[in-house]
RNA sequence: GGCGCGGUACCCAAGUGGUAAGGGAGAGGUCUGCAAAACCUUUAUGCGCCGGUUCGAAUCCGGCCCGCGCCUCCA
C-alpha cells in the first residue's frame, strides 16, 4: 500500500503520484511578516514540516519552497499589512519585514520545522511578477485600470473549482464593491498603482505601483517549481480565494495544469472558535514557549491530524507535556540499558516484534499523514520496552538498539518530537556541574544508607527546586533535568 | 443567504460497515524508606438526537439540533 494524500481539488484522498518519478516539488504559502507567529502558524508549519520529512524518510528527493510575503498583502482599507505596522512602529517597512521574518524562523526552529530550500521574499521578485502580469494582460485575462492591473475572473472559467463556489453565488451576499475600476466584483489586484504616500513602490509599465497578494505565489512557485509542480499547501483560510487566484493565474498564463496535490491544514481553536489576530485570542509562539518546551508544543500539535482543528487549552498542552515525557523516558531508560546490556555481554534475544510495530506506523503516515496513530505506534513501542525493561529479561544490547534505532527514525528524524540526544543524567562529561550534581547523589545515596531519610530528602528536594528531578531505580540513581 | 467542516469518556484525540486506538487526568494495585519513573487493573453497553438500510452502523442514507470555518485580511 502506497502513499495517499488527500487532494482538496478533488476532494477524496488518492494515490500520491508525483510528476517527476522520486521528485517531489513543494510550495507552502508563509507567513507574511508584520508581527510574531502564533501557535495557529505553528500547527501550519508543523504539519508540513512533517509531510517533508515524511516524502524523503521514504525516498523521495523534495524541493521544498516556503515564501515569505514582505508586500502587497493588503488590508480591508486597502492598507499593506506591512506599512501599517511600520507606521505604528516608525520604522521603516523593511524593517518591520526583517524583524519579523527573523522572529518567524527562530519559532519554527524551535518548533523542530526543517527549514524550506529555498524562502523566495515577494520584494526580491517583483520582475517576475510583473512578467507573470504583463503576460496575463497580453494574453487578455488581465486588464489595466488607472494604473492598477486586474485579473478578469470571468475568463477563467474554472475559477472556484478549488474552493468549491460560483461566481454568481458570489454575487449574492458579497458586499456592493465601490471600487468602480473593476469589471467585475470578484477580479483581483494583480498590480496595484502606488499613492503618492506610498513608500514601497516599483516602476512597471503601468507606472509605479507594488504586486498584488495572490500573484508572488504564482510568480515565485512557477519559478523554482515550474509550471506544473506536485504539492502545494497552506491553511485551510487560503484556499479562499488566495489559492482560487494563484489556480487562475498560474493556468491562464501557462496554459498547463498549475498543481497536481493541494493540501490544506485546519485551523487551531481557542474554545472552539478561530485563533486568529483578528480575534485577538492568539497565543504567540513566544509566549506559549515560555510555559512549554517547543518540542511540546509540537508533539501537541501532530497529536491531532493536519485537517482536523485543534482546540488549544492550558489542559490540553499539560496532557502533550505529560505524554511526550514519558516518551522521553522510556527512550533515555532504552539508552540507559543499552550500556548495561553492552557490559554485561547479554545474549541475543527478541522480546519486541519492531516490524509490526514499524508496518503499523507506516499504515497510518501512508495514510494522508495521520501523525496521532503514528504516536499511538510510538506509545505501544514505549508499553513493550517499558514492560520487558520492568520484568527480569534481560533484552540484548542489539535489540536495544534496534529500539533505539526505531524511535531514532520515526520519532525524531520523521516525527521531529525526540530530541537527537537524551539526556541520560548518567555520565559525566567534564562538565563540573554534572560532577557536582552526581557528588550530592552519591552523598544522598550515603546518608539513605544509614536511613537519615530527612537528609536524604533535604537533598532530593534541593536538588528538585535546582532543576534536577532524581529517580532511585533498583540499580542506582539517575538525574535528568525537570521539563 | 451560498459553500464547506465537525459533534467520540472528565480533557485532548484516532477510528468511515465487523463489534470503541493512543495520550492526559481520576481510582485501585505492584515496586519503593518515601517519592519519582514504569507496569498491571479500572473509567463510553456506547460515539449530538430521531428514523431507515444491513446479519451487523460511531462508520452508509434521510431528517433534526448544536458548534465552527470560508464567502472580507488571516496559517
Amino acid at each position: 500500500m502506497g502513499l495517499k494524500v488527500y487532494n482538496t481539488l478533488t476532494r477524496q484522498k488518492e494515490e500520491f503520484t508525483p510528476l517527476h518519478e522520486g521528485f517531489v516539488g513543494m510550495y507552502v504559502c508563509g507567513p507574511t511578516v508584520y508581527s510574531h507567529s502564533h501557535i495557529g502558524h505553528g500547527k501550519s508549519y508543523v504539519s508540513f514540516d512533517v509531510i517533508v520529512r515524511y516524502l524523503r524518510y521514504l525516498g523521495y528527493k523534495v524541493l521544498y519552497v516556503q515564501n515569505i510575503t514582505d508586500v502587497g498583502h493588503l488590508l480591508d482599507d486597502g492598507e499593506d499589512r506591512i506599512l501599517k505596522q511600520s507606521k505604528a512602529d516608525r520604522i521603516h517597512p523593511m524593517q518591520v519585514a526583517e524583524i519579523f521574518a527573523r522572529s518567524y524562523f527562530e519559532d519554527m526552529d524551535k518548533l523542530g520545522a526543517v527549514r524550506a530550500d529555498i524562502s523566495p521574499r515577494a520584494t526580491g521578485h517583483i520582475t517576475e511578477q510583473i512578467e507573470l502580469t504583463q503576460q496575463l494582460v497580453e494574453k487578455g485575462f488581465a486588464y489595466e485600470a488607472n494604473g492598477s492591473v486586474y485579473f478578469d475572473v470571468r475568463k477563467f472559467a474554472d475559477y472556484g473549482k478549488l474552493s468549491g463556489r460560483n461566481l454568481n453565488d458570489m454575487m449574492e451576499g458579497t458586499r456592493v464593491e465601490s471600487r468602480s475600476e473593476k469589471r467585475h466584483p470578484a477580479d483581483f489586484a494583480l498590480w496595484k498603482k502606488a499613492e503618492p504616500e506610498h513608500i514601497m513602490r516599483w516602476p512597471s509599465p503601468w507606472g509605479e505601483g507594488f504586486p498584488g497578494w495572490h500573484v508572488e505565489c504564482s510568480a515565485m512557485s512557477m519559478k523554482y517549481l515550474g509550471e506544473s509542480f506536485d504539492i502545494h499547501g497552506g491553511g485551510l483560510d487560503n484556499q479562499f480565494p488566495h489559492h482560487e487566484c494563484e489556480i487562475a493565474q498560474s493556468v491562464s498564463a501557462t496554459n498547463k495544469p498549475f498543481v497536481k496535490y493541494w493540501m490544506h491544514n485546519n485551523l487551531v481553536t481557542v474554545a472552539g472558535q478561530k485563533m486568529s489576530k483578528s480575534l485577538g485570542n492568539f497565543v504567540t509562539l513566544k509566549d506559549a514557549f515560555k510555559k512549554y518546551d517547543p518540542l511540546v508544543v509540537r508533539f501537541f500539535i501532530l497529536q491531532s491530524h493536519y485537517r482536523s482543528t485543534l482546540d488549544f487549552s492550558d489542559e490540553a498542552l499539560n496532557g502533550a507535556r505529560s505524554g511526550l515525557e514519558k516518551l522521553v523516558n522510556t527512550l533515555r531508560n532504552v539508552h540507559a540499558e543499552i550500556a548495561k546490556a553492552e557490559a554485561e555481554k547479554r545474549p541475543e534475544t527478541r522480546e519486541i516484534d519492531l516490524q509490526a510495530h514499524r508496518t503499523r506506523y507506516r499504515d497510518a503516515m501512508d495514510d494522508d499523514f495521520n501523525t496521532p496513530q503514528a504516536i499511538a505506534e510510538l506509545f505501544d513501542v514505549a508499553k513493550d520496552v517499558n514492560q520487558a525493561l520492568n520484568s527480569y529479561k534481560k533484552i540484548s544490547a542489539s535489540e536495544l538498539q534496534s529500539v533505539a534505532k526505531f524511535f531514532q527514525e520515526l520519532g525524531v528524524e520523521v516525527l521531529g518530537i525526540l530530541a537527537k540526544e537524551p539526556s541520560l543524567g548518567v555520565s559525566a562529561d567534564g562538565n563540573i556541574q554534572v560532577e557536582l550534581i552526581q557528588l550530592l547523589i552519591d552523598l544522598r545515596n550515603e546518608v539513605r544508607q544509614q536511613k537519615l531519610w530527612a537528609l536524604s530528602d533535604l537533598i532530593r528536594d534541593g536538588l528538585k527546586k535546582a532543576g534536577i528531578t532524581i529517580e532511585d531505580k533498583k540499580d542506582g540513581t539517575v538525574w535528568k533535568k525537570t521539563t
